[in-house]
DNA sequence: CTTGAAAAAGCGTTAGC
DNA sequence: GCTAACGCTTTTTCAAG
């Protein structure tokens, strides 16, 4: 596992968990596959040890929820302060996701959501005090997420 | 719950969920509130059939799983035809996660990882093939996801 | 809409292969 | 590393307030 190669049973159980992490238990996957449930578990435990699996998460659909308002910021950071304001950031009220860009001068991307406009502005406003430079912002319109089988498996899996 | 306003045992079930939708029972969630882990199942229930959760996803490391390249590519498509290369892209191997965004001639956000850049070549030569313009692409270094709690509730939660 | 209780299913642990 | 079997927790179902 230090390597991070993955067997059949393990790409089996990211695949089913990207489906649904929260009603897909270890005695589901084992089934389709030639092992038992504990193994599977034993398995997903593994993963997330291994750091391979960081974690499950709720997928929110915030319009519905009366958050109609979901918008990404590009930004730019310094590159010596830019751990701290990931950080803080993230406590902005609205922020859901801050991720870290390798290239180029734009290089943090913030997902925020809001009621209205005037949740957008404050958002902004409030990243800008923090020393973000914003560089662009774009809404979601919609947003399909495709649960990933990894390379070596059948091209459309389900 | 048609208007999709969410009163304090929602909110907070969305907030644990996010947090950890595998290990958070029912039960855990009704502890810190004042209801039973039946009307917590129930309304997790009720929130699933409104679309307002729309699914539990496991959160995978794909660079600890063996695909250390996850990249970002903003692309063009033209408004006709965006529907049918949303669709087509999530077939493409590699590609994890698809956004359609409302503003701007950059309309279409995918995701993709890969074991290597003959990867990521060939997924951004297949997105052209299929008529996508791409305009730009990032790696992405690192990803944080923070719990949301929706504007009503305390600044930091936890 | 919420509750509580019984039956069914799933999980963690341990022991053995 | 995989499996089977134990006891415990959780989910499901359902009748009722």
């Amino acid at each position: 596992m230090k390597d991070g190669n993955l067997d059949d049973v393990d790409r089996e159980i990211l695949y089913r968990l990207q489906r649904d992490a929260r009603h897909t238990s270890s005695g589901d996957i084992a089934a389709g596959m030639d092992v038992s449930a504990s193994t599977v578990r034993n398995r997903i435990q593994r993963l997330e040890a291994a750091g391979i699996i960081r974690g499950y998460h709720v997928d929110i659909d915030y319009e519905a929820a009366g958050y109609p308002l979901y918008t990404k910021l590009v930004c730019t950071a310094p590159v010596d302060e830019r751990e701290e304001l990931v950080r803080r950031a993230l406590d902005v009220p609205g922020v859901v996701a801050v991720r870290e860009v390798m290239t180029g001068d734009e290089n943090v991307y913030i997902n925020a959501v809001g009621r209205d406009h005037d949740d957008l502005n404050r958002i902004g406003r409030e990243l800008s005090g923090l020393g973000l430079r914003i560089t662009d912002e774009v809404l979601i319109r919609d947003e399909y997420v495709r649960p990933y089988r990894g390379f070596h498996d059948r091209e459309r899996p389900d």
